[in-house]
DNA sequence: CGGGGCAACTTATCACTGCTAAGCCCTTAT
DNA sequence: ATAAGGGCTTAGCAGTGATAAGTTGCCCCG
């Protein structure tokens, strides 16, 4: 019944979803697959490789979903902000993607198609790489406090903890701008003045 | 032999260096305090417990070291960097932390302190407030990725990585200036021409 | 057409986990 | 002297991830 290791990872978090990452054991898993236990270890190698998949599930249902405008800002930005949106569509999923291991590598190897709008922006293969890996580890910590105490849902509004998120993404880029963006000079440039009155 | 719940989290601290956190059974850690098992239930409710007693261990030894100059851009700078290398001094020490809920209201609760020298140098309360968890959320985050694929040990040297960290923390910092020290107004100013000379 | 082979699954079982229940011992206070 | 209670022990449970060995059903090839 368990067709492939996509359904499994879907089944799985739809789960996760209903009693968490903590909640989330094999035998549970392969009941709602209607299989017995022991049949996820055919696709499987161990919990942590299904743990694996379901990270890299969800990082990619983010990546699919931002549009590149020819504005590196305004790209972070929607980066950031659907990163953690799908992050929070799933309970424990930062510390899910956290505990994954091949995240840096994975990373690493989608590099180059991730970063294109600010490598077209005149970034620096380096400064791009790192301007991006500092958005998405500021996003994973958030995501993860922010998931954690489950008080703070309660506490403050919702809206008050998207500002906070959006103040904070705000002045990252910003200072990226500062830090890096000096240093970019356009590649595909009808009007190199933009990039000269942005810098201030 | 377990005098109290201090000492066993410094033993458990020693054993978590040496088996990670997948490792850090009940047992194991009885083991090492000479006595049995179940003994350590009379000093904690239940595992979780304990490792929110380690999280809280491992932040609090960073939490005084770094001094205040009045400088508060060196000050974030210390803060970040001091808190990155006290994280990296225990295996797994970000992935324990991020799982210990009540990370938030702690951070809550010391923020008043915390946050002296950003509101010294006219920081607005809340303002200061984000700025620090901005830096702080970074910092996990950072460090979760760096602690989870031991591979980048070997793979790039260590120095590559501090390089990384500093230019993330100093576009940070950077940003923080821009977003939220242009709303600063120093309290006992000797010489307001430099936060003036600063923000350029 | 028939049988090898393989993938997907089952059953049985393992070592180990966090944790509870009940009872023992030694110190201290009354 | 005795009651009380903190700190521990022994015994044991339910549940976990994982392995080994066997069963079934399907497809391919002779």
């Amino acid at each position: 019944m368990a067709y492939n290791v996509e359904r499994i990872a879907k089944v799985a978090l739809e789960l996760l979803n209903h009693v968490g990452l903590d909640g989330l054991t094999t035998r549970r898993l392969a009941d709602k697959l209607g299989v017995q236990g022991p049949a996820l270890y055919h696709h499987f190698k161990n919990k942590a490789e299904l743990l694996g998949v379901l990270a890299t599930e969800i990082l990619r249902e983010s990546l699919g979903m931002i549009v590149d405008h020819g504005d590196w800002k305004r790209w972070l930005l929607d980066h950031a902000v659907t990163n953690r949106l799908t992050l929070l569509r799933y309970r424990d999923s930062a510390r899910i993607v956290a505990a994954s291991a091949p995240t840096y590598a994975m990373r690493r190897k989608i590099m180059p198609t991730v970063a294109k709008p600010l490598l077209d922006a005149g970034f620096k293969r380096n400064d791009a790489f790192e301007a991006i890996s500092l958005v998405a580890a500021f996003t994973l910590g958030y995501v993860i406090e922010e998931q954690n105490d489950v008080m703070r849902r309660y506490i403050s509004s919702v809206i008050d903890v998207d500002r906070g998120f959006l103040h904070c993404i705000e002045a990252l880029i910003a200072g990226i701008e500062v830090k890096y963006g000096a240093r970019a000079k356009p590649r595909r440039v009808a009007l190199r003045v933009v990039a000269g009155r942005e810098r201030r």
